[in-house]
DNA sequence: TATGCACTCTGTAGCAACTACAGGGTCAAG
DNA sequence: CTTGACCCTGTAGTTGCTACAGAGTGCATA
């Protein structure tokens, strides 16, 4: 299939797809006399992969360890429990911070009656700090 | 202050500030005869209000909304609940994104029993999205 | 006085993970 | 034979910083 073709069958932008072989994360794919790129099922389903760990917010960094692991099918799979363990600690962190920032917010917000900027509780309050009830 | 000073006022990288300055976010200060920078009150209370807004999670360009509205007392103060009210939903969309992120990462790890890569469910559930139970 | 060290300056390049061109070539249909 | 959809390479832009390199300044100490 051609690029345009890989990039229907995966959800992947065209200029990601070229990203993700200049940047040694897919293989270069045959070409054809045109020199357009060729690829096969084993190229898909390696892009599925890839774009799925995205979507679950692994860097690219994470994905080329789980990508290295699942080539070498006789690896120990403590790594990939360990990237993945590691991936939701931090997201859960992330979840968290985002928690109290909305707290905030959500209070910063709640207290604009209108009128003119001079009066304005949410410009008063993003000046100072010290009015916050949480820390970020 | 020197920037240096104004750096350890207001917990911001000396870089940073340059930065803000060269993009018009800050004012820029007076210089000493060495051509040292040489700021005020103001501009620390300005750098304050945009650290704090940043650390809220506001763009650089929801920021200069909103000191422009400062700048001006007069203006009218549903802007700047415009911006933070759509901040706000923001905020709360990516939360909800997470959870369900989390929800499926758990599920992910949870699977994992050890072994070898080529029967790890971890890399198993990377490669085939249409075994997860949320959208992402 | 020299010199060492902390501080400051400008300007540029790098980071992640793409995205968006510009300026060309290829191919099938009408 | 030309129109339009597709493909190619290479480079530059995005956001919000951060990290130098290479130079100048200011103050205390030997």
């Amino acid at each position: 299939m051609k690029i345009g073709e890989l990039s229907r069958a995966t959800g992947t932008n065209i200029e990601t797809i070229r990203y993700y072989e200049r940047i040694g994360l897919l293989p270069a794919p045959d070409r054809t006399a045109a020199n357009y790129r060729s690829y096969g099922a084993a190229h898909r389903s390696r892009l599925s992969f890839v774009r799925h760990s995205r979507e679950l917010g692994f860097t690219i960094e994470e994905i080329r360890s789980l990508l290295d692991l699942s080539d070498d099918p006789a690896r120990d799979c403590g790594e990939a429990d360990r990237i993945a363990t590691a991936h939701l600690e931090q997201v859960e962190a992330k979840i968290a911070q985002l928690t109290l920032l909305r707290d905030e917010l959500a209070r910063i917000v709640g207290r604009c009656r209108g009128g003119v900027a001079a009066d304005c509780r949410v410009i008063e309050a993003l000046g100072d700090h010290s009015r916050c009830e949480n820390p970020h």
